[in-house]
DNA sequence: AAGATTGTTTTGAATTAATCAAAACAACTG
DNA sequence: CAGTTGTTTTGATTAATTCAAAACAATCTT
């Protein structure tokens, strides 16, 4: 099963896309061109945090088809090197995306349904950011994931 | 580049290979039947922690011609299931595994070299196991990956 | 606003890591 | 030592991602 994101649990009404300017506008002062397919990934993304590439080839191609997986893929390749968006890869998952760069916050994942949330880091501030020994490293980032049973498959659990 | 390990650094002379009356116990104690790719996979991971299956296979293959990469696999998912063996994946790596289980213990990568060593876990005790907010997920392990330059890279940077 | 430049996307193929399935084989049980 | 069960081999397949060349499009320059 795809590691999916949380957000969106309950469907139903929308927020209104995210403005397409505003969408240019952050892809543009990353130092990117803009274009069809990178304003389409990243609004994708604004609906939908934690997708996988092939969950964002799906929604972009609804609405521009024509674009191929390898833009897709591409697309986020830049957009990760340019810092717009992170990229997380947790154990036996295909790489997930995220607009929310620039805080160190990590991620929980459910064993059984895969789905992911955000949260931010343990006890305190930067708490992992220091190991006991860092053994000579230049420690520049610390990841943290969270595994577990989210709320809805511990009551499937006990119900099924 | 492959992930490896950094016991070995400075090769030469190395502990005795771990006794196979000891490893075979390990095996059957964790009710397993006893064969030889499972002590050859076993003694390699002792000799060198953090090894990957195609490096594992390698080992194996020089002494036990005839075993087969998916034998190797096989095997580690074997001793995972039996938690005799716990398998790390790395961002951009393939699967890791090492002997060391049952304690928390986290792991630090090198981004240039790729080189890995254990570390015990950050500020006193199980700090990174309490993420702020669980969100009704029940924990049940936290994995925690520092990402750096090793103590060798640093001096190659400074003077290459 | 047109042309030049540079970067992006398409198209098509390849690669890596890992998994699946069936048949041959070997370890432990009694 | 024979039977049962689990393991390994053999051979094929999948999933995720990357590579490369040609076609194309966005921005820069004038």
């Amino acid at each position: 099963m795809p590691l999916t994101d949380a957000s969106h649990d309950d469907a139903g009404l929308r927020l209104a896309a995210a403005d397409a300017a505003a969408l240019a506008d952050s892809i543009r002062s990353a130092g990117l061109k803009v274009t069809a397919p990178r304003l389409a990934v990243l609004r994708a993304l604004t609906d939908k945090p934690h997708s996988n590439a092939d969950a964002l080839f799906g929604a972009v191609y609804s609405d521009l088809p024509g674009t191929s997986l390898q833009a897709v893929y591409g697309v986020l390749a830049s957009f990760t090197a340019a810092g717009l968006v992170r990229k997380i890869e947790p154990a036996g998952s295909p790489a997930l995306f995220e607009r929310r760069v620039g805080d160190n916050h990590h991620h929980i994942v459910c064993t059984r349904c895969s789905v992911v949330h955000d949260v931010d880091c343990a006890v305190g501030h930067s708490p992992c950011l220091t190991p006991a020994d860092a053994l000579g490293f230049d420690v520049r980032a610390a990841e943290v994931i969270y595994w577990g049973l989210c709320a809805r498959c511990q009551a499937d659990t006990l119900a099924p």
